[in-house]
DNA sequence: TTTTGAGTTGTTCGA
DNA sequence: GTCGAACAACTCAAA
């Protein structure tokens, strides 16, 4: 007698391959039911954002389509996970539900209560792990606690861990005689009914096989020189996996692989360098996870205790004028209004954004955080919370106080065509290169020539960086001792 | 237990 | 224009 079937829960994880919860359900033989259930009230403090929100629609979109082309589909439900579960399973008869982990702290209390109830109800309830090379639990350091520093971490991830080869997506998935009832994608009312996605849709394309094939052209065209390119925001020279980790359409598995096997081709040494840099940042995102599963309160609160009571600044005047890209400073604007148009804004100029609201508007770190988490397309958690706590200085293994990012000779340094700030800040488009990342130094002439008027077609710098960078310094030495 | 070496991404100042 | 030092001690990880 078969298996009576399987229920595998999609969560993180919206992809065919290298999937451990579809592979083993398969593997019993029974009929498989691939659900989703939208319950963002289980997610705590950090239910999904806007942009989340958009990218998550048309990702699950992807996975339905795919599943169709594999004679299956998607269920769709909403409402408490356990209460859709227990439902499904009684609409069924099926006896299993095999899900993805995931490692937020309002995730892992859900799934636990989630698996002990079906257990006791005889339910066979297993998880996996399927998004990280290594789980948070399986690597300490020799004295028994968790990692906080990156080096140490990355080189017991190197020493200790053979990510196992990747499944492949399995060739046949079970279907049931009869499917039960579905809601529609649409009533999820995960698209926003403004239409202001349409920079991100034409930013991206969703879905696992999008994400392959961003990662076969990074490999094949971008990788030998990632090192130096990494860092030029006008280039598209960054793998722009983030979105694609972050809902699961592809795993850290098989992007080592596949990382591994370009290497395997390299004959010169500096491409095998680069290669490996960019594994590096696959690492740091491992580390971001150990970090949160160690210290599950620091989305909302400083790792380093003695800043607790740091005297962060309420303004909610210059918070806006950073959210909207009206700084002043050409690269901090380019970089907010990237992000407010795709839904993604590239990892150099996410520090310079970041040291700017932080250092320079002196405002705190959660509030730089909760605009991300709502405007980022890979708005992740364990990413976004290593992240603000690393420039703000209050996380593990952070920047140092006195770093301070100085938002001019970073345009001048990795943006000096200036391509960059003219895509984002189109006013400011005809300035002369000698003045585009600084435009109140511009003669007046020079000013009147490119059709700029500061205060009106752009802003006047909303602080002057010199007096903020010292205004930091003091609050910074203000909390210690 | 104590010691030792090291620690993503920068800026400014003064010689 | 270029270069090295200072920025501040502290914590982490391992021997």
């Amino acid at each position: 007698m078969s298996h009576p079937g399987v229920i595998v829960w999609f969560r993180h994880d919206l992809r065919l391959a290298d999937n451990p919860a579809l592979h083993e359900a398969v593997q019993l033989g029974g009929p498989v039911y691939p659900v989703i259930i939208f319950a963002p009230r289980e997610e705590g403090d950090w239910p999904p954002g806007a942009a989340s929100r958009v990218w998550l629609h048309h990702s699950l979109a992807s996975l339905d389509a795919s599943l169709r082309d594999n004679n299956s589909r998607l269920l769709i439900r909403a409402g408490e996970s356990l209460e859709a579960l227990q439902s499904l399973l009684h609409e069924t008869g099926a006896r299993a539900v095999y899900w993805n982990r995931r490692y937020e702290p309002a995730a892992i209390e859900r799934d636990a209560s989630v698996k002990s109830r079906l257990k006791e109800s005889g339910v066979d309830a297993r998880s996996f792990n399927a998004s990280l090379l290594v789980e948070p639990w399986n690597l300490q350091t020799k004295t028994g606690g968790p990692y906080k520093v990156f080096t140490p971490f990355w080189k017991a991830v190197l020493d200790r861990v053979s990510p196992p080869a990747p499944l492949p997506a399995p060739d046949r998935i079970h279907t049931p005689e009869k499917w039960p009832a579905s809601q529609q994608l649409d009533s999820l009312s995960l698209k926003p009914s403004i239409p202001w996605d349409e920079g991100v849709r034409s930013a991206w394309r969703f879905g696992e096989q999008a994400a392959l094939d961003r990662l076969d052209h990074f490999l094949a065209a971008l990788i030998r020189k990632y090192d130096v390119q990494r860092d030029l925001p006008s280039l598209a020279a960054t793998s722009r996996m983030s979105p694609h980790l972050r809902f699961g359409e592809i795993t850290p598995c098989q992007i080592w692989k596949a990382v591994h096997q370009a290497i395997d081709g390299f004959t010169d040494n500096e491409a095998v360098k680069n290669a490996w840099s960019f594994l590096r940042e696959v690492a740091w995102r491992e580390f971001a996870y150990h970090l949160l599963y160690h210290f599950p309160h620091t989305p909302s609160a400083p790792l380093r205790e003695d800043f607790t009571n740091f005297p962060w600044r309420d303004d909610a005047e210059k918070l806006n004028a950073w959210k909207k890209g009206l700084t002043g400073y050409p690269i901090v604007d380019a970089g907010m209004r990237e992000l407010w148009t795709t839904g993604w804004m590239h990892n150099r100029v996410r520090m310079i954004a970041a040291s700017f609201l932080i250092k320079d508007l002196n405002i705190s770190w959660r509030q730089g955080a909760a605009w991300f988490w709502d405007t980022l397309v890979d708005a992740d958690l364990a990413n976004n919370t290593l992240g603000w706590q690393w420039t703000a200085g209050c996380g593990a293994d952070a920047a140092p106080y006195f770093r301070i990012f100085n938002p001019v000779s970073q345009g001048e340094k990795f943006d000096a065509s200036g391509e960059y700030v003219r895509r984002w800040v189109p006013e400011l488009s005809r300035l002369d290169d000698r003045y585009l990342h600084k435009p109140w130094t511009a003669p007046a002439a020079e000013l009147k020539r490119a059709g700029v008027v500061l205060g009106e077609s752009y802003p006047e710098p909303i602080v002057d960086h010199a007096v903020a960078r010292q205004q930091a310094l003091d609050a910074y030495q203000s909390i210690k001792k």
